[in-house]
DNA sequence: CGTCATGTTGAACCAGGTCAAAGAAAGTGG
DNA sequence: CCACTTTCTTTGACCTGGTTCAACATGACG
């Protein structure tokens, strides 16, 4: 094989790093100059793109790569033999999916696309056998593992013990950790994925979303705009998603009606 | 150091995993004789018995041990800010626990005893170098990492998408599958932790769980006595986890009571 | 501009929660 | 080993948060 492919083939590659928008959110970025070239020269990578809705993978297919997302957003779902879906969860930028396939070599659940979306494939093979060169790789592997379990648990809490508003309110808040940099606080959101995903994903009726999200904007909590949020007031957002037994769907009218003042929030 | 006290040491604890209930399901077995023993000689294993309701751990706790369970069983929870607990998960011998705290270096959820028990504590960071040292345990820890977000997944569906039936079905149905070996089902299943975990960690009041298992049992499903359940219809059992909206409480008596032959299980 | 998908709103209904009280087990101390 | 306390479980009656069904609004897109 001809030397200089290889080096051209290798700053190809370095750029796809340089210019992704994953770069410091990856397994690379706590490898030395040296250590990445030796990663980016075994590991063949490679990119995909996906549309609005495509499938990335889904369920009993082999673990083939694991995908960090450079752009765009993806869900992941798991189908139940009785045929319901369940999503668990909305990737974005920098997150790395695939993790749960490693028990069993095969994906239990299908991902797609949220939006045009754009994920680096590393082969798991060779990423798994670059893990004993690369204890970095190895520790850092481990950490996303152990990142994802804690959210999942999270997640258990939130359709265990939550009512729907705190739900809602839960999911909101997690999103603008997410949308947040070390430092101040993001207040406006996008929210790529439909009121059904938000829904099944909270374990709820799309309809209770639509009408928390409606109650939640009369209260000023946030100003609703198509598949963008605006958070006007995060302390309170923060105190529904703290509070137990909040309850700001205003169905049920009879006896008082239309004092609506239940709770003074942002008044 | 005298060297004949090592092998005395050494031997003592060889006995200790020779003994071991959870010696098949625990990270050694992979390993051959010497890589054993090295790893025996390496890794200060250190035992622990816990009393009903001791608590192993519990939330904020540095990570320092990652546990093994030798007998007995465990229940590990989290606590929510608002104060409310969700029970995450129920371990017995052989299970790994601790791999969520891997992320933070800290337990996010407590930990205790169902009944006595007792468990291996290997020290986390001699775990972690060693590692590196064999691929295989390094390989069965990510595994285990890998099965724990599966179970969590899991656990998200049953949540998100099941009525409260299905749902304690599902649990059951889920400790019929720990119980079994291959080859044949458990048809007698131990229940160590009380309704009210039952209940908490599907999600529900504990009295809809004690009204499920007592229509269950009138239904011929299985036979409750105590902390015990005997299947009498498994199949039955896994119906009612798989179809989509079969609901069992019988709650709400307007109109056609009394018959009760709602759907012909085991009849 | 019409068509299709997605989101919102209203009203009736029901699964499961909550409250209350009785019964069964499991400790505990004499 | 037995009375007594405490904790766990079962059962009943009632209530409500959230689902469901259905109609309508809005937006995306050729």
């Amino acid at each position: 094989m001809d030397r200089s492919a290889d080096i051209v083939d290798f700053n190809r590659r370095n750029a796809a790093c340089t210019y992704c928008g994953a770069r410091n959110r990856c397994l690379g970025p706590m490898l030395n100059q040296s250590n990445h070239r030796a990663l980016l020269d075994d590991v063949n990578l490679s990119m995909r793109s996906l549309r609005r809705g495509e499938r990335l993978f889904h369920t009993n297919d082999k673990l083939r790569w694991l995908y960090v997302v450079r752009s765009g957003s993806i869900k992941t779902y798991f189908v139940s033999e009785g045929g319901d879906e369940q999503v668990t969860g909305f990737y974005t930028t920098g997150d790395i999916i695939g993790l749960d396939a490693i028990a069993d070599g095969r994906f239990l659940c299908c991902g797609s696309a949220l939006e045009p979306s754009g994920v680096c494939q590393i082969p798991f093979s060779s990423l798994s056998a670059l893990g004993s060169r690369f204890p970095q790789i190895q520790h850092e592997l481990m950490h996303r593992m152990s990142q994802e379990i804690n959210r999942l648990e999270q997640t258990a809490l939130r359709l265990g013990k939550m009512g729907a508003t705190r739900r809602v309110a839960s999911f909101l808040f997690d999103q603008v950790v997410r949308h947040s940099r070390p430092g101040y606080w993001a207040t406006t959101i996008a929210l790529p994925m439909s009121r059904d995903d938000i829904a099944n994903f909270s374990g709820m009726a799309l309809e209770t979303v639509s009408r928390i999200l409606t109650r939640l904007e009369t209260r000023g909590v946030l100003v609703r705009s198509g598949k963008e949020i605006r958070i006007r007031d995060l302390a309170a957002l923060r105190k529904l998603v703290t509070d137990k037994a909040e309850n700001v769907v205003g169905m049920r009218k009879r006896g008082a009606l239309s004092q609506d003042s239940d709770i003074g929030l942002s008044a």
